[in-house]
DNA sequence: CCATAAAAGTGATATACATCACAAAATCTA
DNA sequence: TAGATTTTGTGATGTATATCACTTTTATGG
């Protein structure tokens, strides 16, 4: 267990440089959870009352639209973070599922804690500062491949950018993140 | 132009609070910028030295695809913040173009001052953090629209999210904001 | 290791939306 | 305010992708 909480200051410490004094504020506020395959971190219309770092194993966010088409937001592998923020920062009902796609774990972080270490310590707040703009700066990519690029062309740009996911998720959820029918993607050579 | 920066002040203090003395540090780091209509902000392949907040006016950040075909990424207005990201964090040459829909004025920001002030100031770093936060939050549910909708339900969307918007902008520009042809949004009814 | 479920492939058909072509409004600008 | 430019509307046609139905292949858990 150890070893996981120095797994998750050597990520803060990637960015930014923390005291030991600091962290050991800091690291309290961590919750260490557990789960298996399909299990849910998240469900619709359920309070949502962490984000989650993720120490081990992957998830996908995913929304489920009026014809019950599965719709994916974001797939999370170790040391991704990912919660559903829109619900998270206004301490709303869950609009989306977060569940395992493999046995994960994760460490949980109240939005409470958050703000908190953000107010005390100023390099968490710098942390999260440079984090949320590189997510803003990998979302602003993902809009313009869905505004000027053809199905295909989406597919094969997610094979040269991350090759190691196509390994370990079924073919329908990459279809289902690249916004294309199972069947048509199944069609695209490669 | 002291009304100006006293707007941006206030455009801060909705997020956090600052003392005259910290006004004082970072109030100087900001430049200001007017341009006319049809002028651009940032071009393809030219460096890109600023963030930029917008005091008045209205503005557009795109791409042109392979056929010559325009994408919005974002219509930006008053209180605004719009910039290349990608580039801008990352120091290269811009990959979208952002110019004005209307005569408009900016206060210019540039990546080592950005930087130098969130050092500087811990209120300044949980501004950005909270507003990339919120940034980040907003492309999730664009990307949600994107996947989930249809072309005509993302329309109705817009106009219920930002009605004012469609009396300022041609409504071509508003296909290419949706992902849609002009012809086909001219199809739709209201 | 077997039984059941999940994933993937494939043909036939349907459809949302793009593209092309042209005309009519609306709006800039000299 | 007249001429040019931009924007909008609309019919005809094309196409990328969805959907449906079914089979084959691969994974999974007891």
């Amino acid at each position: 267990m150890q070893e996981n909480y120095g797994l998750l200051r050597q990520h803060f410490e990637e960015i930014v440089n923390l005291t030991d004094a600091e962290w050991e504020q800091i690291a309290p506020h961590f919750e260490y959870r557990k789960l298996k395959k399909h299990q849910f971190l998240i469900q619709t219309d359920q309070p949502v009352e962490c984000e989650f770092w993720i120490i081990s194993g992957l998830v996908k966010s995913y929304a489920i639209d009026q014809k019950g088409n599965e719709h994916i937001l974001q797939f999370g592998m170790e040391q991704y973070w990912v919660s559903d923020y829109f619900a998270f920062q206004h301490q709303l009902p869950a609009t989306i599922f977060v569940d395992c796609i493999e046995d994960s774990e994760f460490f949980c972080l109240s939005l409470e804690s958050r703000e908190s270490i953000c107010q005390q310590i100023p390099a968490i707040a710098n942390f999260y500062r440079i984090k949320s703009n590189n997510g803003f700066i990998n979302l602003q990519q993902r809009i313009l491949s869905l505004l000027t690029l053809s199905a295909e062309e989406r597919y094969d740009e997610l094979l040269n950018k991350l090759p190691k996911l196509l390994q370990r998720v079924p073919k329908k959820l990459i279809a289902a993140y690249l916004g294309v029918s199972r069947e048509t993607l199944s069609r695209f050579k490669n």
